[in-house]
DNA sequence: CGGCATACCTGCAAGC
DNA sequence: TGCTTGCAGGTATGCC
């Protein structure tokens, strides 16, 4: 699920129990993600603090206090993202005491449950990954603009740096569908393929329409490139927003952060009527780059 | 370099 | 019921 509004969702929840924190205890439970864990990983942590949680496109960036030795110059960051199925719930097992759900969790952990931060704060932080598309790394700030996981990474799309001129430009002479182009992290780094789809709609832009067509005739962003960029910005100020009220309660629901239900325009939709005002079109859903596509024929062009 | 398919891994739903 | 197939929200890699 995790596309940048999910993301942001999960810094949101975490950051309360994980910043101002110790790794008291850090369990590692397999010796791989995605990617074999870093040499040491445990140790790295084990006593460190936690200075703060941020995010990058869909990347989450634990700052990391250097201890007595470091105190000085900061220490490492972790790195974490979620894969497809990455997801971290937080369990208080102290003060006011637990909710019946946590308890239910056997000694070893529910299935998939890889590691396990315990906090000095009564925290257990605990990152379950079906699929293991997920990794986790460790980072010096200097060489995190340089490390091969973030160097090629575009604009943050919720900033000032994407504009309607800069997304003309990125597209230009790219003959690739629009969607491929929104989904292609070296250009905006975060979008993922339902928010794309959502955003296209809302755009009113088709998926298959080529990317250097988002210019104008003049190769100058005109009305497409503006609505395009607004309607990004939307979709994902939107996600977060919805993402960040289900927070307030997310321990009525399973104690994980950022997984709620979503009512999307076309995600998931074929076959059902398009939600835009009249229009009469029908949901599509393709295939591009071996990806589902939703989108209407009708009103997106 | 650009663009595409493939691989990674598990679970689930649908179809036979 | 049980098997097979296809599909799932991400990214790195290798191939043309």
């Amino acid at each position: 699920m995790p596309e940048l509004p999910e993301v942001e969702t999960v810094r949101r929840g975490l950051e309360g129990a994980l910043v101002g924190a110790r790794f008291e205890r850090v369990e590692q439970r397999r010796p791989n993600l995605r990617f074999p864990f870093p040499e040491r990983f445990v140790a790295r942590l084990e006593g460190v603090r936690v200075a703060g949680l941020e995010r990058r496109a869909k990347y989450l960036l634990g700052r990391l206090d250097g201890g007595e030795v470091l105190a000085m110059h900061g220490g490492e960051v972790l790195a974490m993202h979620l894969g497809m199925s990455g997801r971290f719930t937080i369990h208080q097992t102290n003060g006011a005491g637990q909710s019946g759900q946590y308890g239910l969790q056997a000694d070893g952990g529910e299935a998939h449950d890889h590691v396990v931060f315990h906090m000095s704060n009564g925290a257990r932080i605990v990152y379950n990954d079906v699929r293991r598309f997920g990794f986790m790394a460790l980072i010096w700030p200097g060489e995190l603009s340089a490390h091969k996981l973030f160097r090629g990474l575009g604009v943050e799309p919720l900033s000032d740096d994407l504009t309607p001129a800069f997304m003309a430009h990125a597209f230009a002479r790219k003959q690739t569908p629009l969607k491929s182009a929104l989904l292609d992290q070296k250009l905006i780094a975060g979008l993922g393929n339902i928010y794309v789809c959502e955003a296209l709609h809302r755009a009113g832009l088709s998926p298959v329409r080529t990317a250097a067509s988002l210019a104008n005739s003049k190769g100058a962003p005109g009305a497409r490139a503006k609505r395009l960029t607004a309607a990004v910005k939307s979709v994902l100020s939107d996600a977060i927003a919805a993402g960040g009220s289900s927070l307030k309660d997310y321990q009525q629901a399973d104690g994980s952060l950022g997984y709620f239900q979503h009512s999307f325009a076309v995600y998931g939709r074929a076959g059902q009527n398009c939600p835009r005002a009249a229009c009469r079109g029908t949901i599509q859903r393709i295939v591009q780059s071996g990806r589902s596509t939703f989108f209407c024929s009708r009103c997106q062009r």
